[in-house]
DNA sequence: TTGAAAGCGCTAACAT
DNA sequence: ATGTTAGCGCTTTCAA
């Protein structure tokens, strides 16, 4: 392996120089930077990114946290994240957390072990203490979640209240009065928020909010599907869903097809995320499209200010979604 | 930031000792080890894996190049790798090449900077000499597609001919006799083989390859949807389709029922991959199931083995793959 | 504008 | 079983 020596000893300067040609070029005088180039070109020399990284207690590399990849919202930050990162020659590794704590505190030891810069985080299930801890000395940044106490963590995600309160307005202005809500997990902050959106738009327009049309579901297919039995098992069934994903309403609508009850004309069914395969479901689902992507380049910006040691504030930042109407909604009732 | 000097220095022992304790805690007299390891916990010492990194010039990381994370398919592989990356204390790091010659370049840079102790790649349409140099000197690893010439790098994939021509031979024994294919890009191995096997099950059958009945392409939805449309038009249209990829199924199975044309009523479609949807979509997809997660685990244990310097045949190994018999090819015509 | 030289923290060969 | 010691290749301070 050609060595940052060799390339100064056949230059005749040394290595100090050559390191400044690859750093500060600009310090160098025009002649001794060019013959410098000339040797490295020659020697095809590329510099030792291990010894540099040591030296400078540095990686260029990022984490990013998440419970699996095969979910394709974290792909699509993933994708956001990636882009910013390249930009400035930053590296992205993956953490799995694969639901299991300890895997998330190994991949949090990344961060002390300073095998990475900094963190971004694409849930905000992890050990809370551990993470106020973290938080004060390394960079870190949550994306798309949110956690319990506010301002502990710069974080990137939208106003999941505002849009369930918009999506679930929408179906009232159709007609529907008999509204169910099926939930994600009440220990996400997200979930939370998503419900209180749908409660709240119930209750501005004067509706009543029905317990038995509260069903709680986390997030996935079958969840959704069971939950939709529940709710067609009612002496009044609603006449409108809203599903807090887009996994859980197409559960849903599979359920409804299964008992032989039609989506969108005998019962409307809303979800939240908008998927890629959203719009091929059939009936193509209507739900809130989130900035996937843009969510991902805005939490590694912020990461990077960070890292470069500027002053964060730990800010919730809120990027505008929007609502996508395609069939599942059906059209006015009336 | 504690140092192993603190620790040996605490610990009344030399850095050395201390090394051992982390290393190789065998050769370490037993009570020494507990008075070391008492003080590494007392000071919270975490060892520098900078410096560890580049005293050994490993990464202990691995490199792995893709064209999009968003494909499912990729994902998928992605899991195996990570599962297996994990157990043995590697790191996966992402390489979108977004199909940009110049961004594949600068992956593989990573490679001969030795930022990476390996690379697992997921696609083989990269610079062909450039792979060819690599693979010599470095661990490389390639799943799922194949390299023109064969043996320049070890291979995990399945066997699409033979995958292809089960299929098709499907749709022959349930009474089909116009059967048409949609292929991937030609210029990619898979997608050739894939055409074979089609090509090789209706000639094994005595049944015409009509020149018409061939399209080509890309695996992405929208091309399965312009090439049915295409095949819809024909004189004589196909009563069956083999589709290189289940994306170009369900594009394919729109079209059709754009055109008023049932699926399987009226044509029968037939997919490859078995992404998540596959099961979803109406009718569900009928297809052929890769083990990516098996693709995913068997390659990295593969270029573990390369990294560790074992000799290795750049042989082709072909996985398992099942024919999931779903809704969309129909039932037996007569 | 350039060079000399001191490390960064760890590992491992060698010595004891 | 443990210690001594010589670097790994680079960056950067200080001096010239």
């Amino acid at each position: 392996m050609t060595k940052m020596s060799d390339v100064a000893k056949l230059a005749q300067v040394s290595t100090a120089t050559v390191s400044r040609v690859l750093q500060k070029p600009e310090t160098v005088k025009e002649e001794t930077k060019q013959k410098v180039l000339e040797v490295i070109k020659k020697l095809d020399y590329q510099p030792n990114i291990l010894a540099r990284n040591f030296r400078r207690l540095e990686t260029k590399t990022i984490l990013v946290v998440m419970p699996s990849i095969l979910n394709n919202v974290f792909s699509q930050i993933i994708v956001g994240i990636d882009y910013e990162a390249t930009k400035s020659g930053y590296q992205v590794i993956l953490g799995n957390t694969m639901q299991d704590e300890q895997r998330a505190l190994g991949l949090i030891n990344h961060l002390k072990q300073k095998q990475v810069d900094g963190m971004i985080l694409l849930t905000a299930r992890l050990d809370m203490n551990e993470l106020v801890k973290i938080s004060k000395e390394y960079s870190v940044v949550l994306v798309s979640d949110f956690l319990e106490n506010k301002n502990v963590l710069p974080t990137i995600a939208i106003d999941n209240m505002k849009e369930s309160y918009r999506i679930t307005e929408h179906l009232i202005k159709l007609g529907h009065t008999k509204i169910a809500h099926i939930s994600g997990p009440l220990d996400m902050s997200m979930s939370r928020d998503r419900l209180s959106g749908y409660q709240k738009a119930l209750m501005d327009h004067n509706l009543p909010i029905e317990y038995g049309y509260l069903e709680k579901g986390d997030y996935s297919f079958q969840s959704g599907y069971d939950s939709m039995l529940s709710l067609m098992d009612l002496k009044c069934p609603p006449t409108a869903v809203v599903a807090a994903s887009d996994r859980m309403a197409m559960g849903a609508v599979k359920a409804a097809k299964k008992k032989g009850v039609q989506v969108p004309n005998h019962i409307a069914i809303v979800g939240f995320d908008d998927i890629e395969f959203s719009k091929l479901f059939e009936p193509a689902l209507t739900t809130v499209a989130q900035p996937f992507f843009e969510m991902g380049k805005k939490a590694m910006s912020i990461l990077q200010q960070q890292i470069a040691g500027e002053q964060i504030n730990n800010d919730i930042i809120l990027l505008k979604s929007e609502l996508k109407i395609r069939e599942s909604c059906g059209f006015n009732l009336k």
